[in-house]
DNA sequence: TAATCGTGGCG
DNA sequence: TCGCCAAGATT
């Protein structure tokens, strides 16, 4: 039996740690719309908005949020459409997709209580392992891990660990040394302690270690590499695409179309969008796909130029305008007609607002 | 494991 | 200007 490689903390510096960062979360805690109380779906809705997603960004999406569901049970009843617009601009749309049948499903078989054990509340669609343990730890005051990239940040350099945080395993030897530093009567203000000081003084660039109240007990502070960690793999940049959009209106409204249930901006409304081919021409493939749905049209013109950068890809648009003299019968089930003011009232993501403003 | 999935802010 | 990245989950 080979032993296992684990990373232990000595209990003294554990002590330290937790007694150090409790004190200075206290007194530099921010006064945060979801820390006004303990409302485990209120803290559930803002951990899904701050995935991937900066604090302020959040803030205005999360009060109008809880303003239009300001209970669970609110947000299991809504109609879809509704809540993805209320989710509109914020990215990753499959979070509040997730978020919304999750709701649905607690408000259906767990009598509308946010469950509060790893094993069921790990089940729900959108909360994967940090998500459960912030959860837990926040809600119901649990002792439950949640290491998110602050966590790891802050345990890379505190600990001078040279693990890349990319991968799935180093997240995992993370949990296990937070589940040792968390202290049995504080695992929530504890959690969030650690991820403050991630946000707040040990940040990615220019950590302000002169003010870090762990700085007796870091290492990387100690051998004057905190700026060297911690390590990441390099993410491939995005793949450039050349994109058509289609501007087509007839009878003051235009053509609009609802995005598959899977995959990119799943789910919202965009405008008619071609992803053009190696060397092929935009009036080319837009005079196609009009013929294809039995659109007659005329004027087509350039309308504007832009691009938007997702995660993965890198969009360089071109919008194209065209009078419908006339449509027979539509092809596509996805395509639908909408004046300006339905199209103000549906989803649609900001690369197609981007291209909207051209008209409307 | 690595790719997918948005957006905006910043050095 | 542009690469990096921010309280990740899913496949």
């Amino acid at each position: 039996m080979v032993k296992k490689d684990v990373f232990t903390i000595d209990g003294e510096v554990v002590q330290i740690i937790g007694r150090e960062l409790l004190d200075w979360y206290n007194r530099n805690r921010r006064d945060l719309p979801w820390r006004k109380d303990q409302d485990p779906y209120k803290i559930w809705v803002s951990e899904i908005m701050l995935q991937q997603t900066r604090v302020d960004t959040v803030i205005p999406y999360f009060q109008r949020f809880i303003e239009q569901f300001p209970t669970l049970d609110d947000l299991a009843k809504a109609p879809e459409e509704q809540v993805i617009k209320a989710w509109e601009g914020l990215g990753y749309y499959s979070r509040v997709k997730n978020l919304h049948a999750a709701v649905k499903e607690v408000s259906a078989h767990y009598g509308s209580r946010v469950p509060d054990d790893l094993e069921t509340i790990s089940k729900l669609k959108g909360i994967g392992p940090y998500t459960a343990g912030a959860v837990l730890s926040i809600a119901y005051n649990k002792k439950a891990a949640a290491v998110d990239g602050n966590v790891m940040r802050v345990f890379s350099r505190l600990f001078a660990l040279t693990d890349d945080i990319a991968l799935a395993s180093t997240r995992k030897k993370m949990e296990h040394i937070a589940l040792q530093l968390i202290p049995e009567d504080a695992p929530g203000d504890f959690n969030q302690a650690l991820m403050e000081l991630g946000a707040l003084i040990c940040t990615p660039s220019s950590p302000q270690c002169l003010f870090c109240p762990l700085q007796s007990v870091c290492n990387a502070y100690a051998e004057g590499i905190e700026e060297e960690l911690p390590r990441k793999k390099k993410a491939k940049p995005p793949k450039r695409m050349d994109m058509v959009m289609l501007w087509l209106a007839q009878d003051q409204r235009a053509l609009v179309e609802k995005r598959p249930d899977e995959g990119l901006l799943a789910g919202m409304w965009g405008l008619p969008t071609i992803h053009l081919a190696e060397a092929k021409d935009p009036f080319g493939e837009a005079r196609r796909f009009c013929d294809k749905n039995g659109l007659d049209v005329t004027n087509v013109t350039i309308a504007g130029k832009f691009e938007h950068i997702f995660s993965h890809q890198h969009w360089k648009v071109t919008v194209l305008r065209g009078d419908v003299k006339r449509a027979n019968d539509i092809a596509s089930p996805a395509l639908t007609w909408m004046s300006a003011q339905q199209i103000k009232d549906k989803p649609f993501s900001n690369v197609y607002r981007k291209a909207l403003q051209l008209f409307i």
